[in-house]
DNA sequence: TGACTATATCCGTTTATGCGGATATAGTTT
DNA sequence: AAACTATATCCGCATAAACGGATATAGTCA
């Protein structure tokens, strides 16, 4: 039960949610979502930390960069969350607008 | 976004989770749960109107009683995540002990 | 009305969380 | 190795939550 409060906590962050929508298109660096979220580095790194420490995302190191990923190897509880805030979270305006900037950014590739 | 993390928030407590797994079994006033948790009264009061508020537990007052029962009148947001947690918090050995104590005072109805 | 009971709210204290600049770490390039 | 870049972690501060005894409120019964 501890647990399962703990896993809550995670998602019960604004800023944390914010990535957690952008995620679920695919997996993005650190810089991308300083970005898109415009927050300084420490703040983004924190929440990272955050969701990684509570199996809800995954993280892979290719060269200086960190990819993180939504968390695929996670537990049902995870499974079962993940799909269904995916759902829920498309339908808000904040996730769209958040898509929109990171297309813009991807478009001219700022981060590499 | 902010509203969904508020909703989490609700979620994110230990005792507010056992609170909610008791409820999914039906209603209970104050005074059974102040037994079952072994919370002074103003604790489990306050986790009650936490979720409240958030909409997440509805109640009915009958004299002096106040009866709490999950919300069937949230949004879909509500109705999805109640559905979800409702299997998985079943499967937790602290709801079983719960639900036990429950029924243990349940026998001798100390409240009424 | 007055005593009694169940519950809600207040208040001071403690603990947890978020913040972001500063610093440390790790990889890359020259 | 030295300079550079991306990211992680540290630290002091500010805000928010949880706690539970004390008090207020609302209903009941005599």
């Amino acid at each position: 039960m501890k647990t399962t409060s703990r896993l809550f906590k995670a998602l019960a962050d604004e800023t944390r949610l914010r990535i957690l929508s952008l995620l679920m298109e695919g997996e993005l660096c650190v810089c991308n979502l300083m970005e898109v979220l415009r927050l300084p580095q420490s703040t983004v790194s924190r929440h990272l930390a955050y969701l990684k420490n509570a199996g809800w995302v995954d993280d892979r190191r290719e060269g200086v960069w960190m990819y993180y990923s939504i968390n695929r190897k996670g537990s049902d509880f995870h499974d079962g969350m993940f799909h269904f805030l995916k759902r829920h979270l498309a339908s808000l305006p904040v996730s769209a607008a958040d898509r929109k900037s990171l297309a813009a950014f991807e478009e001219n590739n700022k981060c590499a």
